[in-house]
DNA sequence: ACCGGAGCCTGTTAGC
DNA sequence: TGCTAACAGGCTCCGG
Protein backbone atom coordinates (compact mmCIF):
# COMPACT_ATOMS: atom_id res chain seq x y z
CA UNK A 1 0.00 0.00 0.00
CA UNK A 2 1.46 2.84 1.29
CA UNK A 3 3.93 5.10 -0.68
CA UNK A 4 4.96 8.60 -0.41
CA UNK A 5 1.79 10.19 -0.98
CA UNK A 6 -0.17 7.73 1.73
CA UNK A 7 2.05 8.07 4.44
CA UNK A 8 2.11 11.81 3.82
CA UNK A 9 -1.36 11.73 4.05
CA UNK A 10 -1.18 9.71 7.33
CA UNK A 11 1.38 12.18 9.28
CA UNK A 12 -1.12 14.98 8.31
CA UNK A 13 -3.89 13.09 9.69
CA UNK A 14 -2.47 12.43 13.31
CA UNK A 15 -0.81 15.34 14.08
CA UNK A 16 -3.16 17.30 15.75
CA UNK A 17 -4.23 13.76 17.59
CA UNK A 18 -0.73 12.91 18.71
CA UNK A 19 1.73 16.01 18.80
CA UNK A 20 2.05 17.04 22.63
CA UNK A 21 1.12 13.83 23.77
CA UNK A 22 3.03 11.67 26.05
CA UNK A 23 3.34 7.55 25.12
CA UNK A 24 1.92 6.06 28.93
CA UNK A 25 2.19 2.14 27.53
CA UNK A 26 3.13 0.26 24.72
CA UNK A 27 1.43 -3.30 24.06
CA UNK A 28 2.89 -5.86 21.20
CA UNK A 29 0.51 -8.53 19.59
CA UNK A 30 3.18 -9.62 16.95
CA UNK A 31 6.85 -9.14 18.74
CA UNK A 32 8.55 -9.13 15.22
CA UNK A 33 7.06 -6.00 14.32
CA UNK A 34 9.20 -4.21 16.45
CA UNK A 35 12.89 -3.88 14.55
CA UNK A 36 14.61 -1.87 17.22
CA UNK A 37 15.88 -1.93 19.93
CA UNK A 38 16.03 -6.03 19.84
CA UNK A 39 14.96 -6.15 23.44
CA UNK A 40 11.40 -5.12 24.00
CA UNK A 41 11.83 -4.18 27.67
CA UNK A 42 14.50 -1.50 26.78
CA UNK A 43 12.16 0.16 24.01
CA UNK A 44 9.70 0.52 26.88
CA UNK A 45 11.96 2.03 29.32
CA UNK A 46 13.40 4.24 26.42
CA UNK A 47 10.63 5.45 24.77
CA UNK A 48 7.66 5.42 27.93
CA UNK A 49 7.34 8.78 29.38
CA UNK A 50 8.49 10.69 26.44
CA UNK A 51 6.36 13.23 24.83
CA UNK A 52 5.43 13.72 20.73
CA UNK A 53 6.52 17.05 20.12
CA UNK A 54 6.37 16.26 15.98
CA UNK A 55 5.47 14.37 13.37
CA UNK A 56 7.51 13.94 10.18
CA UNK A 57 8.22 12.12 6.92
CA UNK A 58 11.41 10.53 5.04
CA UNK A 59 10.16 8.79 1.95
CA UNK A 60 8.08 6.14 3.22
CA UNK A 61 9.20 6.85 7.07
CA UNK A 62 7.39 8.05 9.77
CA UNK A 63 9.00 10.03 11.70
CA UNK A 64 7.74 10.89 15.50
CA UNK A 65 10.18 13.48 17.60
CA UNK A 66 10.14 12.83 20.93
CA UNK A 67 11.55 15.19 23.85
CA UNK A 68 14.31 12.30 24.35
CA UNK A 69 17.31 11.61 22.57
CA UNK A 70 15.29 8.76 20.46
CA UNK A 71 12.93 8.94 17.16
CA UNK A 72 10.64 6.66 16.56
CA UNK A 73 10.39 5.36 13.56
CA UNK A 74 7.91 3.80 11.60
CA UNK A 75 7.29 1.79 8.50
CA UNK A 76 3.80 0.65 7.21
CA UNK A 77 5.19 -1.57 4.36
CA UNK A 78 2.27 -3.14 2.55
CA UNK A 79 -0.48 -3.21 4.57
CA UNK A 80 0.11 -1.29 7.55
CA UNK A 81 -2.24 1.02 8.65
CA UNK A 82 -2.38 3.61 11.63
CA UNK A 83 -5.12 5.59 13.98
CA UNK A 84 -5.93 7.14 17.15
CA UNK A 85 -8.87 5.02 19.24
CA UNK A 86 -9.99 5.89 22.95
CA UNK A 87 -8.55 2.65 24.63
CA UNK A 88 -11.97 1.50 25.40
CA UNK A 89 -12.67 0.80 21.31
CA UNK A 90 -12.60 -2.97 20.52
CA UNK A 91 -9.54 -3.96 18.56
CA UNK A 92 -8.95 -4.40 15.37
CA UNK A 93 -8.36 -8.03 14.13
CA UNK A 94 -4.87 -6.94 12.49
CA UNK A 95 -3.73 -4.53 15.29
CA UNK A 96 -0.34 -5.51 16.37
CA UNK A 97 1.52 -2.37 17.91
CA UNK A 98 -0.63 -0.14 20.01
CA UNK A 99 0.85 2.95 21.97
CA UNK A 100 -0.73 4.05 24.88
CA UNK A 101 -1.26 7.93 25.44
CA UNK A 102 -1.82 10.13 28.01
CA UNK A 103 -5.08 11.13 27.12
CA UNK A 104 -7.04 7.87 27.26
CA UNK A 105 -6.13 7.23 23.60
CA UNK A 106 -4.11 4.92 21.85
CA UNK A 107 -2.38 5.07 18.71
CA UNK A 108 -2.53 1.28 16.69
CA UNK A 109 -0.56 0.02 14.12
CA UNK A 110 -2.63 -2.15 12.12
CA UNK A 111 -1.07 -4.58 9.62
CA UNK A 112 -2.70 -7.42 8.11
CA UNK A 113 0.31 -8.89 6.20
CA UNK A 114 2.73 -8.20 9.57
CA UNK A 115 5.63 -6.45 7.14
CA UNK A 116 5.35 -3.00 9.12
CA UNK A 117 8.56 -2.30 11.76
CA UNK A 118 8.62 0.08 14.37
CA UNK A 119 12.07 1.47 15.45
CA UNK A 120 13.22 3.50 17.81
CA UNK A 121 16.92 5.16 17.77
CA UNK A 122 18.92 7.69 19.00
CA UNK A 123 20.57 8.13 15.32
CA UNK A 124 17.88 8.32 12.47
CA UNK A 125 20.68 7.97 9.73
CA UNK A 126 21.08 4.32 10.70
CA UNK A 127 17.45 3.47 9.29
CA UNK A 128 17.20 6.61 7.33
CA UNK A 129 20.38 6.86 5.94
CA UNK A 130 20.95 5.64 2.30
CA UNK A 131 18.05 7.06 1.26
CA UNK A 132 17.86 9.27 -1.75
CA UNK A 133 16.38 12.60 -2.38
CA UNK A 134 12.87 13.71 -1.44
CA UNK A 135 11.10 14.32 -4.96
CA UNK A 136 8.74 16.80 -3.61
CA UNK A 137 11.47 19.43 -1.63
CA UNK A 138 12.69 22.30 -3.41
CA UNK A 139 16.45 20.42 -3.69
CA UNK A 140 15.29 17.91 -6.11
CA UNK A 141 15.55 20.25 -8.91
CA UNK A 142 15.90 18.97 -12.30
CA UNK A 143 20.05 19.24 -12.11
CA UNK A 144 20.50 16.44 -9.34
CA UNK A 145 17.93 14.05 -11.09
CA UNK A 146 20.48 14.12 -14.10
CA UNK A 147 23.32 13.82 -12.22
CA UNK A 148 21.21 10.49 -10.23
CA UNK A 149 21.73 8.95 -13.90
CA UNK A 150 25.45 9.20 -14.77
CA UNK A 151 26.51 5.63 -14.99
CA UNK A 152 23.39 4.23 -14.43
CA UNK A 153 22.28 1.45 -16.77
CA UNK A 154 19.34 -0.13 -15.15
CA UNK A 155 15.93 -0.57 -16.03
CA UNK A 156 13.76 2.72 -15.14
CA UNK A 157 11.15 1.43 -13.69
CA UNK A 158 12.98 -0.92 -10.95
CA UNK A 159 15.82 2.46 -10.62
CA UNK A 160 12.47 3.76 -9.79
CA UNK A 161 11.05 1.76 -6.91
CA UNK A 162 15.12 1.66 -5.86
CA UNK A 163 14.80 4.11 -2.39
CA UNK A 164 18.39 5.01 -2.98
CA UNK A 165 17.45 6.31 -6.22
CA UNK A 166 14.50 8.67 -5.19
CA UNK A 167 12.92 8.44 -2.27
CA UNK A 168 8.94 7.67 -1.60
CA UNK A 169 8.05 6.36 -5.12
CA UNK A 170 6.61 2.65 -4.87
CA UNK A 171 5.04 0.82 -7.71
CA UNK A 172 1.68 2.57 -8.53
CA UNK A 173 3.18 6.07 -8.98
CA UNK A 174 6.57 4.37 -10.92
CA UNK A 175 3.69 3.40 -13.56
CA UNK A 176 1.93 6.67 -13.08
CA UNK A 177 4.98 8.87 -13.52
CA UNK A 178 6.28 6.65 -16.10
CA UNK A 179 2.99 7.01 -18.53
CA UNK A 180 3.05 10.82 -18.11
CA UNK A 181 6.38 11.18 -19.13
CA UNK A 182 5.85 8.50 -21.99
CA UNK A 183 8.56 6.00 -21.01
CA UNK A 184 8.48 3.16 -21.51
CA UNK A 185 9.15 0.62 -18.10
CA UNK A 186 11.70 -1.52 -19.48
CA UNK A 187 13.76 1.33 -21.08
CA UNK A 188 17.42 1.65 -20.00
CA UNK A 189 18.03 4.43 -17.40
CA UNK A 190 20.76 5.53 -19.87
CA UNK A 191 18.82 5.68 -23.26
CA UNK A 192 16.46 8.14 -21.77
CA UNK A 193 17.29 11.79 -23.70
CA UNK A 194 17.36 14.89 -21.78
CA UNK A 195 13.83 16.15 -22.90
CA UNK A 196 12.79 12.20 -21.27
CA UNK A 197 14.80 12.62 -17.99
CA UNK A 198 13.23 16.18 -17.58
CA UNK A 199 9.50 15.07 -18.49
CA UNK A 200 10.21 12.40 -16.30
CA UNK A 201 11.50 14.54 -13.23
CA UNK A 202 8.42 16.94 -13.38
CA UNK A 203 6.24 13.87 -13.83
CA UNK A 204 7.16 11.68 -10.44
CA UNK A 205 6.37 15.74 -8.81
CA UNK A 206 3.18 15.83 -10.24
CA UNK A 207 2.07 12.20 -9.80
CA UNK A 208 2.60 12.57 -6.02
CA UNK A 209 1.28 15.90 -5.55
CA UNK A 210 -1.93 14.76 -7.24
CA UNK A 211 -1.71 11.46 -4.52
CA UNK A 212 -1.50 13.83 -1.62
CA UNK A 213 -3.98 16.08 -3.03
CA UNK A 214 -5.93 13.44 -3.51
CA UNK A 215 -5.42 12.25 0.09
CA UNK A 216 -3.72 8.65 -0.86
CA UNK A 217 -5.16 5.89 -3.14
CA UNK A 218 -7.66 3.01 -1.74
CA UNK A 219 -6.92 -1.05 -3.13
CA UNK A 220 -7.94 -2.18 -0.49
CA UNK A 221 -6.28 -2.07 3.33
CA UNK A 222 -5.53 1.90 3.03
CA UNK A 223 -7.07 4.13 5.23
CA UNK A 224 -6.92 7.42 6.25
CA UNK A 225 -6.03 8.08 10.13
CA UNK A 226 -9.80 8.79 10.77
CA UNK A 227 -11.09 5.96 8.92
CA UNK A 228 -12.16 7.52 5.09
CA UNK A 229 -10.82 5.93 1.70
CA UNK A 230 -8.12 7.75 -0.39
CA UNK A 231 -9.70 9.25 -3.54
CA UNK A 232 -6.77 8.80 -5.77
CA UNK A 233 -7.37 5.44 -6.78
CA UNK A 234 -10.06 7.09 -9.17
CA UNK A 235 -7.63 9.19 -10.60
CA UNK A 236 -5.29 6.18 -12.09
CA UNK A 237 -4.33 6.67 -15.71
CA UNK A 238 -2.82 3.72 -16.23
CA UNK A 239 -2.13 1.68 -12.89
CA UNK A 240 -4.49 -1.27 -12.42
CA UNK A 241 -6.37 -0.42 -15.61
CA UNK A 242 -5.24 -3.89 -18.04
CA UNK A 243 -7.34 -4.21 -20.77
CA UNK A 244 -8.96 -0.64 -20.95
CA UNK A 245 -8.59 1.85 -23.08
CA UNK A 246 -5.54 4.88 -22.96
CA UNK A 247 -7.22 8.08 -22.34
CA UNK A 248 -4.89 10.03 -23.96
CA UNK A 249 -4.59 7.47 -27.09
CA UNK A 250 -7.30 4.85 -26.85
CA UNK A 251 -4.32 1.62 -27.57
CA UNK A 252 -5.53 -0.67 -24.26
CA UNK A 253 -3.32 -0.63 -21.34
CA UNK A 254 -0.93 -3.94 -20.84
CA UNK A 255 0.24 -5.56 -18.09
CA UNK A 256 3.40 -6.96 -18.05
CA UNK A 257 6.12 -8.16 -14.70
CA UNK A 258 9.07 -5.65 -14.69
CA UNK A 259 11.98 -6.38 -12.03
CA UNK A 260 9.17 -8.91 -10.53
CA UNK A 261 6.19 -6.02 -9.87
CA UNK A 262 3.07 -5.75 -11.75
CA UNK A 263 3.65 -2.85 -14.32
CA UNK A 264 0.97 -1.33 -16.47
CA UNK A 265 1.97 1.04 -19.50
CA UNK A 266 0.33 2.19 -22.62
CA UNK A 267 2.02 0.70 -25.58
CA UNK A 268 0.87 3.83 -27.95
CA UNK A 269 2.16 6.29 -25.96
CA UNK A 270 5.20 4.91 -23.78
CA UNK A 271 8.09 4.41 -26.15
C1' DA B 1 26.48 -2.87 -10.69
C1' DC B 2 22.76 -5.43 -11.49
C1' DC B 3 19.43 -9.35 -11.90
C1' DG B 4 16.39 -12.95 -10.44
C1' DG B 5 14.50 -15.63 -6.85
C1' DA B 6 13.19 -16.62 -2.19
C1' DG B 7 11.45 -15.00 2.01
C1' DC B 8 8.56 -12.37 5.16
C1' DC B 9 2.69 -12.72 5.99
C1' DT B 10 -2.50 -12.80 5.26
C1' DG B 11 -6.34 -12.22 2.44
C1' DT B 12 -8.65 -11.83 -2.00
C1' DT B 13 -9.37 -13.09 -6.60
C1' DA B 14 -8.81 -15.50 -11.10
C1' DG B 15 -9.02 -19.68 -13.21
C1' DC B 16 -10.07 -24.34 -13.67
C1' DT C 1 -19.80 -24.44 -6.00
C1' DG C 2 -15.15 -25.48 -4.46
C1' DC C 3 -10.39 -25.87 -4.66
C1' DT C 4 -5.77 -24.07 -5.87
C1' DA C 5 -2.58 -20.94 -7.53
C1' DA C 6 -1.44 -16.42 -8.30
C1' DC C 7 -1.18 -12.00 -6.80
C1' DA C 8 -1.11 -7.72 -3.76
C1' DG C 9 0.80 -0.83 -2.28
C1' DG C 10 7.58 -3.03 0.28
C1' DC C 11 11.88 -4.41 1.11
C1' DT C 12 16.00 -7.52 2.32
C1' DC C 13 19.12 -11.17 1.56
C1' DC C 14 21.56 -14.38 -1.29
C1' DG C 15 23.89 -16.35 -5.19
C1' DG C 16 25.43 -15.52 -9.72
Amino acid sequence: MPELPEVETVVRGLRDSLEGRTITGLRTYWPRHIAAPADTAELKHRLLGSQILSLGRRGKYLLFQLDSPDTLIMHLKMSGNLGVFDAADPLHRHDRTVFELDNGQELRFEDMRKFGKVYLVANTETVLGKLGPEPLEDSFTLASFRQRFAGRSRVIKPLLLDQTFVAGVGNIYADEALHQAGIHPQRRADTLTKGEVARLHAAIRAVLQTGIDKQGATLTTYRQPDGRLGGMQNEFAIYDRGGEPCFRCGQPVVKIVVGGRGTHYCPGCQK
